[in-house]
DNA sequence: TTGAAAGCGCTAACAA
DNA sequence: TTGTTAGCGCTTTCAA
């Protein structure tokens, strides 16, 4: 059987056979030789062909395990940053599961970003990632790293300012429900915390490990209510935690701030701060801010060439 | 000056002088005449060159604007629906703001993906795809539309679940907190809704049109409470509406289900579902499926070239 | 130490 | 009605 050549194929493959006059015998041929191989177009090369202005592409990896309900705000955030700095960036979000950040970035998306902001990353991710040589700019957020730029809030002030929650409103038997600290910035936050409260005579801090999630909560609460006494103040190391532990309380009649003040370090659930019930202090995180930063920062990455001073 | 050839430029592009013995002053040229002219590689023509094997994209379309806290829920469910079914993309996805969904559809974001997932497309954006013949093949996720397949939850049937919690807890005086209907399917659950309850000899029922927003919920509520006599039972058309009007009821005294029952069509923020103070009856949309639905959806269509049949 | 040529998959222009 | 050729931007092989 005679082979038919690329330009005939390609008028079939896009569904021009009328408007090109191919005969219906050609574009049977090729449809179901299509099939059959199981065709499916290359787009790249379609790009490259179509002599569309190329675009520098940004990929934005997002642990989409435990972040669920913050990507929405981080990604505002990202996209004003590029409007309103007048960016043309092509932006792609890629999920990935937490500590599974190495099979999420294949070769192929290496290929395919001239930058790549990475948010969340576990312990276990930067590891993998100080281990490589990645070719491509690359920005952590939320992370501490030497090797590559990264782009933190000042988690030193959000310890402080949780503390200081705790000093203004006079309170002297604190608690602390946390999740398993799954990166530097909440260990720093904690620390800080601890800090500032020792050096206001406050040292007996309880703290309890919880899952977080909302059950997490909702268990480590039921757990200190056990306590005697009861603690006059919980923080809260995110507002999952602090959802779970607002529902815990209510369950039991205990009133809060009244009884017992609740703060929660807020990861960006904005409505969560302003509409929980009964109200919780909130240590706000400025998420929109960051994203901006790590758009800025990425830029100039991939910008500097000398970014690509030799590797070997 | 003498033009450098392209292999030696790539050499130095990629930092790899040092290895291949590029001179200095060849180097340096080189790297100064990108930074002039604003180089940026091209990753199209990389993929391509590197002969990685091809996969096939998909691009999700996710109005940023309205539906934040949902993406991770969805997301999720599209990473296990590729997952547990074994298909190989590459999957992307881009924000975009209600009604502007034609100008995040750039002739380069068409060309680069083999399907096109789009989510909770407004009647703007709607229409603009209906107006125009695209290329690639689409799935709209709940939204209706006669151009292009369809994934939908059972939209009646939430009305349905709605109606039956009011009739199962014997209410008698409705009221209806909802958003101005931006897609068909809030109209299906109102009108199945209503006559659900018509049916049960309900017929009139309160209605009040907010913003989709906690504000929208909480102001929505100290309206409905002008009214006597009071309604017995709220329907709202989001949580994002639920979560403000529990937080009046709160404020004013009123409690929650004992003097006024609160359901609320819930778009996914499980949490909320789970863990709102105090509770309230959600009728729970199942995201997960409805996003492994779309991924079957498209992914036939994406194999089924009969589908290119001729456009002209 | 640098350059020339080929080819990744695709499509448009032109030729047959 | 179909085929040939060139070229999108890149990297690799081989030659100079």
């Amino acid at each position: 059987m005679k082979a038919n050549s690329p330009s005939t194929v390609s008028i079939v493959l896009r569904g021009l056979s009328e408007k090109r006059n191919i005969s219906d015998a050609t574009k049977k041929k090729v449809l179901e030789a299509a099939k059959t191989l199981g065709y499916t177009p290359n787009m790249q090369s379609k790009l490259l062909r179509s002599n569309l202005p190329n675009l520098p592409v940004i990929t934005l990896f997002w642990d989409s395990t435990t972040r669920q309900y913050i990507l929405g705000s981080f990604l505002k955030g990202i996209q004003d940053s590029i409007v309103s700095n007048g960016f043309t960036y092509d932006l792609q979000v890629k999920p990935y599961a937490v500590d599974h950040l190495e099979e999420s970035m294949t070769a192929r998306t290496l290929m395919e970003s001239n930058g790549i902001i990475i948010c969340n990353a576990s312990d276990k991710d930067i590891e993998f990632l100080e281990n490589n040589d990645l070719s491509v700019p690359i920005v952590l957020y939320n992370r501490y790293s030497d090797k590559y730029p990264t782009v933190n809030m000042n988690d030193k002030e959000i310890g402080k300012m949780a503390a200081d929650v705790f000093i203004r409103h006079e309170k002297t038997r604190p608690a602390l429900l946390t999740s398993v600290p799954n990166f530097e910035g909440m260990v720093i936050r904690e620390n800080t915390f601890k800090d500032i409260l020792n050096q206001n005579h406050i040292s007996d801090i309880y703290r309890i490990v919880v899952d977080d999630t909302p059950s997490g909560g909702y268990m480590g609460v039921l757990e200190i209510l056990k306590s005697k006494p009861l603690p006059d103040c919980i923080l809260c190391s995110s507002d999952n935690i602090a959802l779970g532990a607002i529902k815990a309380f209510y369950d039991k009649g205990i009133k809060i701030p009244e009884q017992l003040e609740l703060i929660s370090i807020g990861n960006g659930n904005r409505d969560l701060e302003e509409y929980s019930t009964p109200s919780l202090s909130v240590v706000s995180l400025p998420l929109e801010a960051m994203a901006d930063a790590c758009l800025t920062r990425i830029s100039r990455a991939i910008t500097d060439l000398s970014l690509v001073s030799d590797s070997r």
